[in-house]
RNA sequence: GCUGGGUUCGUAUAACGGUUAGUACUCAAGAUUCUCAAUCUUGCAAUAGGAGUUCGAUUCUCCUACCCAGUACCA
């Protein structure tokens, strides 16, 4: 029977979801959209000493901001739900919340001997790994040792009670089978079989603060929300014959997910996945948003960066899956499209910040000149400057192409709304000679008695002048433009001139004069 | 260490077992321009190593090397 599509992203709120976080939660997104199902939140929090206030907020914040919409587990107003209704019938979808659900499930894999109730203490446990250690071996808790610890496949059944009545120091591990080989298919990765003797009895029920571990949880979860198929990061891949195991011992084989496990991200440079130190290094974010911890640090985010949501969207889309084609621009429509995970990659991609920049230019330019004048107001009123929307929308369609940030088109174009404070030493050297500037005041002066108008005159009158009497047009346009712009490198100078106004020109070389010395 | 996963230009990737191993980013050169940027053109640059299967291997098998993950009462 035809199942409808029903993926999850599971963050675990121990901090800010980093950029890796966000490529998984996209996958599952895109695929659930492609195959018409239900992208699901749910929230794991079952780690109790690791919750970090603020976290979920954020990951949901992030989701949103980049237009990972879930269709369940988090409402319109970005909270996770925990009254179920028709459109959320699986509420609550936080963890801890659900703790009543859990018990039940760790009895019945007692009830049927697939798990047991194991006594030692996290100090015992910790003696028989040095020990194990210090002759040069590994403890495993499994099938070799179980016998000889303390649990209720050793202890005597009164005991057992006792121990169940009078303590909270109990914990409910899996019996992982003997030499059984267990088989999976991984939709990336194709078929694996590993040998359960390699594998440990998991804890399945903590004692410290009497909810399950994620394994527990997470297979119950995913059985009772009814998800098809189970899109994680590579790091689960060694708990998949636990998970598969889980499944059968629960006698939920028939409808288990299929598993695709996705390959991690790592830094740009040598060896490792990509940590938050990276991007503090090389000077790009690893966090979707800005970040602030507990010690008051804060990380960069791509939207505090100027990036545009579309374009982190896109090229993290194309970190370890491409479409088959050439094209390396998509809305999130097109990518949900062309999404498929036999597309993608096995290994893990390293992360490369220019091609970052590169896709932020190029959505910037694919922007109307209307849109990117709303964009770049407001940063002009930070920089106190307030324009006319006519001339913003005049001097975006002019610096477009020279900008990979909306705040760039500030820093490149600045000299079009406030005249230069000063002047780049190295170009004043150059060109602020006697021979040149003389020119540029004669310039400036029959530019007014002209007075062209519009671009094209002004740089026909220019040039012009200039030609006719042979004087070397290098040296004398930059040295214009230095006296204009502060710097002899930017826009054309009709383009400059025709914006700013004749009489703000011919006030500027009047300024350069003074402040430069003629 | 053990278990599992991975390996095509610097990076991201393409190539039903048959291609001069393609594309994009970066970098370099040239063209253009009053400069810079943009743009256009060109260029640099890869199948980790070794066996095997095959008429033929980037592609399939094995070994080695290297990288990653897991090895918690964390997820």
């Amino acid at each position: 029977m035809e199942r409808r599509t029903r993926v999850r992203f599971a963050p675990s709120p121990t901090g800010p979801l980093h950029m890796g976080g966000v490529r998984t939660a996209l996958y599952n997104y895109l695929y659930a959209k492609k195959n018409g199902g239900d992208f699901i939140i749910r929230i794991e929090d079952t780690d109790s000493h690791r919750f970090v206030p603020g976290a979920e907020e954020y990951i949901i914040e992030a989701l949103l901001w980049c237009g990972i919409i879930p269709d369940e587990g988090v409402d319109a107003d970005g909270k996770v739900v925990s009254v179920p209704s028709e459109r959320h019938p699986h509420a609550p979808y936080r963890q801890s919340e659900r703790k009543p659900i859990y018990r039940k499930y760790a009895e019945q894999l007692i009830a049927s001997g697939n798990a047991y109730y194991a006594f030692d203490t996290p100090e015992e446990l910790d003696e028989c790994r040095r020990k194990a250690e210090a002759s040069g071996q590994t403890f495993i808790y499994n099938q070799t040792t179980r016998g000889s610890l303390r649990n209720s496949l050793t202890l005597p059944p009164e005991e057992v009670e006792r121990l169940l009545a009078e303590t909270t120091g109990w914990t409910v591990r899996f019996k992982m089978p003997e030499n059984t080989v267990v088989a999976m298919d991984d939709i990336i990765r194709g078929h694996i079989e590993v040998n359960t003797n390699t594998l440990d009895d998991k804890v399945l029920w903590k004692r410290a603060d009497e909810l399950p571990t994620y394994h527990l949880a997470n297979i119950v979860d995913d059985h009772l929300m009814e998800i098809t198929e189970v899109i994680r990061g590579e790091e689960w891949l060694p708990s998949l014959p636990l998970h598969y195991l889980l499944y059968e011992a629960f006698g939920w084989k028939d409808t288990m997910p299929r598993f695709a496990h996705l390959s991690l991200l790592l830094k740009p440079v040598g060896n490792g996945k990509l940590s938050k130190r990276d991007g503090d290094k090389m000077g790009f974010p690893v966090f979707p948003l800005q970040w602030t911890n507990a010690e008051g640090e804060t990380s960069h985010g791509y939207r505090e960066d100027g990036y545009f949501p579309e374009a982190f969207v896109n090229l993290l889309a194309l970190l370890g899956w491409n479409p088959g084609t050439e094209q390396e621009i998509f809305s999130m429509e097109e990518l949900i499209g062309a999404f498929s995970l036999d597309k993608v990659q096995k290994a893990g991609a390293k992360f490369n910040p220019d091609k970052a920049k590169w896709f932020n230019k190029e959505y910037l330019r694919m922007k109307s000149d209307e849109e990117l004048a709303a964009l770049l107001t407001p940063v002009l009123e930070k920089n106190g400057v307030k324009a006319d929307p006519a001339y913003v929308r005049k001097v975006v369609a002019l610096v477009k192409e020279r900008a990979v940030f909306v705040e760039d088109m500030w820093t490149v174009a600045q000299y079009l709304f406030i005249a230069p404070a000063s002047y780049v030493e190295k170009d004043v050297e150059k060109f602020w000679k006697e021979e040149n500037y003389s020119k540029v005041l004669e310039i400036s002066e029959k530019l007014q008695e002209a007075s062209p108008s519009g671009k094209e005159a002004v740089g026909e009158f220019l040039e012009g002048y200039i030609r006719e009497r042979e004087w070397p047009m290098g040296k004398v346009m930059n040295c214009l433009r230095l006296a204009l712009a502060g710097s002899a490198s930017g826009l054309g100078i009709a383009d400059i001139v025709s914006l700013i106004g004749i009489p703000e020109a011919t006030a500027r070389v009047a300024r350069a004069r003074a402040a430069l010395g003629a």
